[in-house]
DNA sequence: GTTTTTAAATGATTTATGTCATTTATAATA
DNA sequence: TATTATAAATGACATAAATCATTTAAAAAC
């Protein structure tokens, strides 16, 4: 076995004290022996690949799921029965939460790269460290800063909202220690247009135009390099 | 003291077992045992009125709080330094939750009328009743929910927006025995204009044209009668 | 009650983005 | 590799909503 894929395979089975997302996960702020206490209501074997769904929205609340690694996006249906992004999940972060209000999921999950999850079983967990809750708690803030955050760029023009979406996903990816000036988007103009409440000509002319001025580069479609980030930056903050 | 009076006193100082929220608030789920330990942890005599602040963006987080009674907007500070409406809270909603993840309030919440909060201490909350987390778990739950049903709103077209978050309303004032029919609405044009991200003439337009068409009726400007509320509901679901 | 201020309504015009149609490029399949 | 299918880019045009300007109405202040 490579060393590259036994490091895959490690990935697939470690516990929560030896992942490598740490502090950016539920372990965040706890203590050493509450983190090995996590992993017996955790198990970390789920994988998911392309296109493949974590659960459906409408059918029973199960579990919150820690994304692992990989990438995917939330879904739900609007009125014309057609899918609308609400959102992207990247490591760390925590799914689910859509469920917990109505114990029935409000939303989809579909993968857009291969993806592994944690699943975390909500009453194992309140059984064996009550007060991780609180952290629990954490990720449903963080996912409601992020839903307000979504709104507040709806509101800009759509060239804005472009940018906000790179820079946002940029620092995420920073924020995880990732390449965070170029990576892959993962969706179609069309998908962008849906998360971003634009069609996919705005999207695709956007892209486009941050790449005639240079502040960006296609590497192909869905790929994407950040030239100047301060750039971009000023685009948003300035006039 | 007239009984009215006396009433609004009680309301003041009523404990979580004997308040009429009830399952509308965090008891919901809690058994009576739970609900009696509740009150240690709560405050139940915050005061707001109109226009008062009850926390400010960029504060340190302090706690959580229940609103009792009236209606307070969020609002958070947009990149001119302008107030953007996030949403509306009503009795029995838990306000705060923007500011758990980053022990710093994200928005600010101003009172839309005289209102009454109960605040809820986290820390205290976690050694009396550590499984109530879960029950929080299920308002933050509820508050993503609201926030991804305002970001599918904003795709929709202003008239449609208009539609939304007076079914919105009427069916949330309908869920706490309320009015559903007619209420007070305590945003401006130009306040509604930010939450849905419209300009207050749009704003303006959508509702004059909804009174022509006999679905509401204006009592003043900011008091709304529904005359039609399948009206009104075709008018967003069917074409 | 009168004046002043602020909010709402409404008409005219502009503009950003959506829609439609076509071409070009990329990815999937045979 | 050639063929087909799918996605992206792009031009022409339509349109919903924003903006600007003005009038009317409703609150506040005096």
């Amino acid at each position: 076995m490579s060393s590259l894929a036994k490091n895959l395979f490690r990935d697939l089975t470690v516990s929560c004290s030896d992942c490598s997302l740490g502090d950016l996960c539920i372990p965040h702020g706890l203590d050493q022996q509450d983190v090995e206490r996590l992993d017996s209501s955790v198990s970390h074997i789920k994988l998911l690949h392309t296109g493949e769904s974590l659960y459906d929205q409408g059918t029973p609340f199960k579990s919150l799921y820690a994304l692992k690694s990989g990438s995917v996006k939330i879904i739900s249906k609007n009125n014309d029965g057609e899918d609308d992004i609400m959102g992207v999940y990247l490591p760390g972060e925590i799914i689910g939460f859509d469920g917990v209000a109505s114990d029935k999921y409000q939303c989809s999950i579909h993968a857009l790269e291969t993806s592994n999850v944690c699943e975390i079983d909500l009453d194992s967990l309140h059984k064996n460290i009550p007060h991780i809750f609180k952290q629990l708690l954490k990720h449903a803030s963080k996912s409601i800063n992020q839903n307000n955050n979504t709104n507040a760029v709806s509101k800009a023009s759509a060239e804005r909202r472009i940018i906000s979406l790179l820079l946002d996903l940029s620092d995420r990816y920073r924020l995880r220690g990732y390449f965070y000036t170029e990576f892959n988007l993962f969706l179609s103009r069309s998908e962008i247009g849906s998360l971003l409440n634009l069609s996919p000509e705005t999207v695709s002319r956007g892209i486009r135009k941050l790449e005639r001025n240079k502040l960006i580069s296609l590497q192909n479609n869905r790929r994407i390099k950040i030239n100047d980030l301060d750039g971009l930056r000023n685009l948003i903050t300035v006039a």
